[in-house]
DNA sequence: GGATGTGACGTTATCTCATTACAAGATTGC
DNA sequence: GCAATCTTGTAATGAGATAACGTCACATCC
């Protein structure tokens, strides 16, 4: 298969266990969440989270935001091939959503190229409150 | 005067010192960074430089850098009204440089809005190696 | 003057987030 | 078998941030 794609059938079992987590979970989770629950699997220090974090991150099925220090499981299995990802984050309810949008990502790519910057990776997140938190 | 707009006039001690060593760093600074360059000022807490920089923030004089726990004297003044400010970040150098852009506003505050996200705070940071080390 | 409120400051302890260093199994390929 | 590589386990530590407490200087109002 192809080496770049990742699903959760090729993943490790700690790897499938924090993914699992992260899958339950309605909003994002701190790696230290995530490893308290999962020491009745057997996790023990955060380093076993971390671990698997991080290749989580580098398949895609997981982001990081940089702002909550949390990971998030991906909800937007199209985000493969596009890496200028904004989110949308509730700080009432927690609650994170994807967007992608093309004109967003080429006036960030037509900025970097004016400015002779080699873009490597963005960030954008959007902190509010969301729609459902607003009419409550 | 404006009691909105601050300048390096209105700022006490500590937060004066704090910003010196901001003004003074060509790259963005964390927190322990600052708190080591002040020991001589008799800074000897944590506590100290974040309550500095917590109120330099608000003030508009400094900006934090999500992605790195950083932060950088703010070296464009008129941001004072814009809150959507995108950082270039040279992951070789440091250099920090700050861009605001219509199109890139408008067109996130546009997304928010068929969200009907209520948009609070936008964080915009973009990874890569700046014009002058891609030359070097 | 004296009571009161406010904002900055100092100190200790603690909490959260993340990595370094080292050792032990497991897996693949020769 | 053996080496190379990858994943895992564990302990210790480094780095970032805040809570809780008390103090001091200063302004305001009576």
């Amino acid at each position: 298969m192809n080496e770049h794609v990742h699903d959760t059938a090729d993943l490790t079992k700690n790897q499938t266990l924090v993914m699992g987590a992260l899958t339950r979970s309605k909003g994002p989770l701190s790696a230290y969440t995530i490893l308290d629950q999962l020491r009745d699997n057997g996790f023990r220090a955060p380093l076993q989270v971390y671990r698997a974090l991080d290749k989580l991150v580098e398949f895609g099925l997981v982001h990081r935001l940089e702002s909550l220090n949390a990971f998030v499981a991906c909800r937007h299995p199209g985000c493969d091939g596009d890496d200028t990802i904004a989110f949308m984050i509730c700080e009432r309810c927690g609650e994170v959503s994807e967007i992608t949008d093309t004109a967003l990502a080429n006036r960030l790519r037509q900025l970097a190229g004016e400015a002779s910057f080699a873009l490597k990776k963005t960030t954008i997140e959007l902190r509010g409150i969301c729609r459902t938190c607003q009419a409550a």
